[in-house]
DNA sequence: CTACTAAATGAAAATCGTTTTCAGTTAGCA
DNA sequence: TGCTAACTGAAAACGATTTTCATTTAGTAG
């Protein structure tokens, strides 16, 4: 389950920020994705219909959103960082083939145990968790072997 | 247990690198810490001692000892990135304070069981995992909630 | 020890993602 | 309808990282 439109705005109004157009297309942009995506990659796709907006636009909102937990800000490889809705109790994660890219998600992974045993060890308060597998998928590695 | 430098300029030498002096002090550098260094930092400590030189070498060679998996790369919050030694056969995770970025390291991750049900299941040969969680450490919680 | 060559170095410039500045626009409220 | 704080976009600034290029050096062969 993802907050909806709403949750959101009220979220926002209640801290006094204001509902224009264009952060009700980012959070839309935002929401219907289940990749994370990057400021770049949310330009790009708000640029289509909305042609004037400006990346600044799209790094403040993320910005403000991700501050108020709405979003889940995460930094992986390269300079880059990207985005994703937030999902109360659901979380994704990736297996990924090194040798061509393809990327299987998967949803079960069992940290829970693990998370509590962080928290209450390190005092810190949890919001989230970034697991990939990374391997060689059944074509790769038959290729591997035959070559 | 750590690499020794002997071994990391074995695995160097095997791979036609060569070792210089600002290799050697970089490596030495990396070693010495037990916290995470960025860049910067590296070029900062060296500078004292080896003022000539280049923050330019010291990324070209920590780029060399990361795809080599001699050190461990590591990105947190804000643009930045940080290295830390390979600890052999432990493999080690990290626990994020998306706030302040401080990093807190830890190596049970029991991830085996979902490792080979995901293996069985995707036919995929699994040869790591990384494992990032992100929270909010005890210090940025106590100033989110008193401001 | 000397000469050679591929690899490495450092300085400067280029690049990329992100942030700041600023003048003009707009949402939300009286 | 009018007001004002908040928001916007363009351009400039910024900081981290990468590229380019002329020079130097490690490792090796003679």
């Amino acid at each position: 389950m993802v907050y909806t439109e709403k949750k959101i705005e009220n979220e926002l109004r209640k801290r006094g920020y204001k509902i224009t157009p264009q952060r009700r297309t980012i959070v839309n942009t935002v929401m219907r994705s289940r990749e994370h995506l990057t400021p770049a990659e949310i330009y790009e796709r708000i640029r289509q219909e909305h042609p004037g907006i400006g990346l600044v636009t799209i790094y403040r909102t993320l910005e403000i959103l991700a501050g108020l937990g709405l979003i889940c800000e995460m930094h992986a490889g390269g300079n880059c960082r990207s985005y994703l809705m937030r999902r109360p109790s659901e979380h994704h994660h990736h297996l990924i083939c090194s040798d061509c890219g393809t990327v299987i998600d998967f949803t079960d992974c069992d940290l829970g145990e693990l998370e509590r045993r962080l928290s209450k060890k390190t005092s810190f308060k949890i919001n989230g968790h970034l697991l990939e597998f990374v391997g060689q998928c059944r074509k790769c590695r038959e290729k591997t072997m035959a070559g």
